[in-house]
DNA sequence: ATTACGTTTGAACAATAATTCAAATAATGA
DNA sequence: TCATTATTTGAATTATTGTTCAAACGTAAT
């Protein structure tokens, strides 16, 4: 009584629901990069940055006042959203103003928030 | 010359545009609560678990073989998501069939999905 | 040049995280 | 009861992560 199929080491009840399923997922690398998205907001430090740049471009020291954060630490973060292509920075004197980059990122956050406001 | 103000050792250049900000943000509560929502959907196995089971009901084992992982290393994955009232699960004889219980997740990862994969 | 200021960077640290392995449950059937 | 199967769990390991601190950088004013 063993109706199992294995498929690469791994014992499958209903192949053909994994077939199908399988059919659906997304290609890995937009899995991946949706993953990497993620990732970016997972951090409280990077989500009220990026919620405070989709109201108002800030330089870092305000941006630190707002988020409530070390210089430092605001530093580290943006230069991971700069990395990311979610913020773009444009200098003057000596103070470096950030601003949200992506409404993609923008919209995602928005229509988050309100959901799970809700 | 030193027009900053400093607030919480802070020092800030336009302390108005900062409790403008400040103020737009929503509660820590909510930010906090969203960010943990991104963590879940941050790690590709999650994410993965996530999209297979917006689309159809499937046990562990079977789980796995869509994802392409150790059944043991589903199961922790499992144990962070059915923790956060993301899936939940019934239990049939020795299988154990998972569901996505969270419409605002289902919503929030198809349209970032579509979104990223414009 | 020197000073001051806003920002960036790198090293160090503590805290979390994901996966693997082996062992433990729980349910079924012989 | 015993063996088998599906899943869970815990410990161990390895890898990341976020923050802090101190030092460096770049710009502007003295």
């Amino acid at each position: 009584m063993n109706d199992k199929i294995e498929i690469c080491k791994i014992n499958v009840v209903d192949p053909e629901k994994v077939n199908l399923v399988k059919g659906k997922l997304p290609n890995l690398q937009d899995v991946n990069n949706l993953s990497e998205t993620f990732k970016a907001l997972s951090d409280p430090t990077r989500l009220k940055i990026v919620l405070a740049l989709s109201h108002e471009k800030l330089c870092v020291c305000d941006l630190a006042a707002v988020v409530n954060i070390s210089i430092s630490a605001i530093s580290h973060q943006l230069r991971i959203l700069k990395g990311m292509k979610i913020v773009s920075f444009r200098k003057s004197g000596k103070m470096v103003y950030y601003s949200l980059d992506d409404d993609n990122i923008r919209n995602l956050v928005n229509e988050a928030m309100t959901n799970i406001a809700e």
